[in-house]
DNA sequence: ATTGTAGTACGAACACATTCGTATATATTA
DNA sequence: TAATATATACGAATGTGTTCGTACTACAAT
């Protein structure tokens, strides 16, 4: 049961996030989200569109005149390969020492290192035979 | 006192890792220990080196016919910079979603599980004014 | 109907990273 | 010394991602 291997480009990834974070959208919608933090133009974002659908990256409908994209990888599989290579290539397999520096530069909220903290005993209860 | 943009390509941060782990190094040095899981000519890596020298990736001595090659920045700085991308463009900014991933994915050793508490603990207790 | 607006398709230019071949210089060794 | 091995330098080919211009199509408005 391998999952096909996936590796998004940047640009790719700003617009999986906005399909992910909007759901079905057309290729204007999401060209206007990422006109705030981009420059490119409409063309652009179409092209770019086009190849994702190639790679299998998205999914579109076409029946309309306007298609309508959606992604056509969860993204919490994305993430979670993206963060094996990156563990890898950065910090030399470490998760330990990625965690340490995600901690110490990142000033996490009270909440959050409470949550982790839970995760982590949650972790050891039931690794205990 | 602003850091420089650091932003070395997948091939250079193979050979900043070596430079790292093994410290001032020659070429062949470096294109020996990646042939194993690489499979390019030395030409490429001395290509590659001479590259980074340019960016100011590396520094190297060049008294000797066989240049000796070093970092020329911090692994600890590239690691942060790296991450705090890495947080944004594939976890939105939200470090505490990455590091669940990572204890839920990457099984962690007890060892490790514990220095993170540990670390937690003391984030916790400094902040207690 | 004609004009204007908004969409898709796609070739091609550009930028950058990677790879290698070849020229040249310096040692080593037979 | 001559031949061989090993080093650097660097132009150039290749691969991939990004960007845009232009052609074409469908719908809307005047």
């Amino acid at each position: 049961m391998s999952k096909k291997l996936i590796k998004p480009t940047d640009a790719e990834l700003e617009i999986l996030q906005v399909l992910w974070q909007r759901g079905p959208s057309s290729v204007r919608d999401v060209h206007d989200i990422l006109s705030g933090s981009r420059e490119t133009g409409y063309t652009t974002t179409l092209k770019l569109m086009q190849i994702m659908l190639d790679k299998g990256l998205v999914k579109r409908n076409a029946e309309a005149r306007s298609h309508i994209y959606e992604a056509g990888v969860q993204e919490a599989d994305v993430q979670s390969q993206l963060l094996r290579r990156f563990v890898d290539s950065t910090f030399r397999g470490s998760a330990s020492q990625l965690v340490m520096q995600v901690l110490g530069n990142h000033k996490a909220s009270k909440k959050e290192l409470e949550e982790i903290k839970a995760l982590i005993e949650q972790i050891e209860k039931n690794r205990k035979p």
